[in-house]
RNA sequence: CGGGGCGUAGUGUAACGGUAGCAUUCAUGCUUUGGGAGCAUGCGGUCCGAGUUCAAAUCUCGGCGCCCCGACCA
């Protein structure tokens, strides 16, 4: 992409309105677009990341069987009414057509995904069975906040998995689990697991996967050696104490977001639904259901959070927009340009996504620019650099240059991305 | 939803009740070219509605919007 061409331009201050340092840098990078309070629209660069998220996300989840698919996110009231959800889920957007239908805005899925597996998982041959899918979540947020981090729209991962027993249900719970780990590892993040309560519509265990930021809602009291930690809403060890876990670290207090959760349901839906199915003998059977989320979109404001410094915005390499910005330094004679364009074409051929700012500015203005967009690897061809025979690469998160060949440049960005 | 703060150009900021100014962005031209350049010219604004007043960005009331703390948070 040449950046002259990008729909979006960086803007030197971000609006006074923003307070959260991931929507600042974020809108000030021009990835995404303020529409009102808690909802955002996604500009390119926005979404070539969150595309990326979504990617590492789908593949872990093909991974372990889910299957995806997309669901309605208008509902019809009645299946809310079903399940009791339409009184007492009170973040529950609520709409009313010309003809005085009900509808709510989806924000999450079971009213909607247990009737369809109803339809389809009539018999214990069927089971287990899972699903997901990656969109757009609705909630009516008393108080939007944080920036991406909770809005009144945003996107999130939502499985469902149906099964026979508690015992091939727990199976699959600790299988998703590691996937979950898998995830927020891929991108970049050291997820912590806590184990909290089911909320308000389950007894049942579940977890929540926390990472440490200021940023967040959430405190923890954490563990240094060992993943585990608790919410300080329902821990039984304090900080300070020894890790119950791995008996190795001495407990830490931290703020945290949380990136994900994973529910054990029950039956509670399919109960609501009279969803059973038949057994080995014929006899009618209620499946167990788990519930699976991943915020996507606080995800990527997490991950502003947790790398971004002073210039602006580091991307990991996996969710980064591109993986090259590659920066020309304009010059009189114009011979920069000519290399600088045969490089971009390469980067191309390479199958390497490459931001090129061949735009006609001066270098500091560019090189600022980079800083906050954040991409990875900085490739700076200019005069100075040819002269050398070669080219200038600076990592955004060490700051580190190397003067490389182009044959070295490709090499080490090939062996970037088989990583 | 309770409490607090704030709404002036795309963005950031000034203006005692009396000519809405500055910076930046944007447009044009010239000069510049390795860390957000310089000069010149130009475009662009008081959230909405009432009220007080000779006169309202400024004071009063109402509405709408935004932010923060709390509560809430599948």
């Amino acid at each position: 992409m040449r950046q002259s061409h990008l729909f979006t331009k960086t803007r030197k201050e971000a609006p006074t309105d923003e307070v959260a340092k991931n929507a600042q840098l974020l809108i000030r990078g021009g990835f995404i677009h303020k529409e009102m309070a808690g909802v955002y629209s996604y500009l390119p660069l926005g979404l070539r990341t969150l595309n990326k998220i979504e990617t590492i996300i789908r593949e872990e989840m093909d991974a372990i069987g889910g299957q995806e698919i997309k669901m309605a996110t208008l509902h019809p009231s009645e299946k809310w009414k079903q399940t009791g959800g339409w009184d007492n889920v009170d973040v529950l957007f609520k709409l009313k057509s010309r003809t005085e239908k009900e509808y709510a805005l989806g924000q999450s899925e079971e009213e909607i995904v247990t009737p369809i597996a109803q339809e389809y998982a009539t018999s214990y041959k069927d089971l287990p069975v899972s699903v997901y899918q990656i969109g757009q979540k609705y909630r009516d947020e008393l108080r939007a906040k944080s920036g991406i981090m909770r809005g009144r729209e945003f996107g999130m991962k939502d499985m469902y998995s149906f099964h026979e027993s508690q015992e091939d249900f727990d199976r699959f719970f600790s299988i998703t689990k590691e996937a979950y780990l898998r995830i927020f590892r891929r991108a970049g993040l050291d997820a912590k697991v806590t184990e909290a309560s089911g909320g308000s519509f389950s007894e049942k265990l579940s977890y929540e996967f926390m990472v440490i930021t200021d940023a967040g809602e959430d405190d923890i009291v954490y563990c240094p050696s060992c993943i585990h930690c608790a919410n300080t809403e329902v821990a039984k060890a304090e900080a300070g104490g020894e890790c119950p876990k791995c008996k190795k670290g001495t407990l830490a207090k931290a703020r945290a977001a949380e990136v994900g959760n994973v529910f054990d349901l029950g039956v509670k839906y399919p109960k609501a639904f009279s969803f059973t199915y038949k057994d080995k003998d014929g006899k009618e059977q209620t499946p167990i259901v788990g519930c699976y989320g991943i915020g996507t979109t606080r995800l990527m404001g997490t991950i502003v959070e947790v790398f971004a410094d002073e210039k602006g915005i580091v991307w990991p390499e996996s969710v980064a927009p591109f993986n090259i910005h590659l920066i020309l330094i304009s010059s009189v004679e114009g011979t920069a340009k000519a290399a600088a364009d045969a490089l971009y074409e390469k980067f191309r051929m390479a199958g390497v996504e490459v931001l090129y700012d061949e735009r006609d500015l001066r270098a500091g203005e560019k090189f600022a620019d980079a800083d906050l967009i954040g991409i990875p690897l900085r490739v700076i061809v200019s005069e100075k650099t040819l002269k050398e025979g070669k080219l200038e690469v600076k990592n955004r998160k060490t700051g580190e240059v190397q003067m490389l060949t182009e044959t070295e440049l490709l090499k080490t960005v090939s062996a970037t991305l088989s990583v």
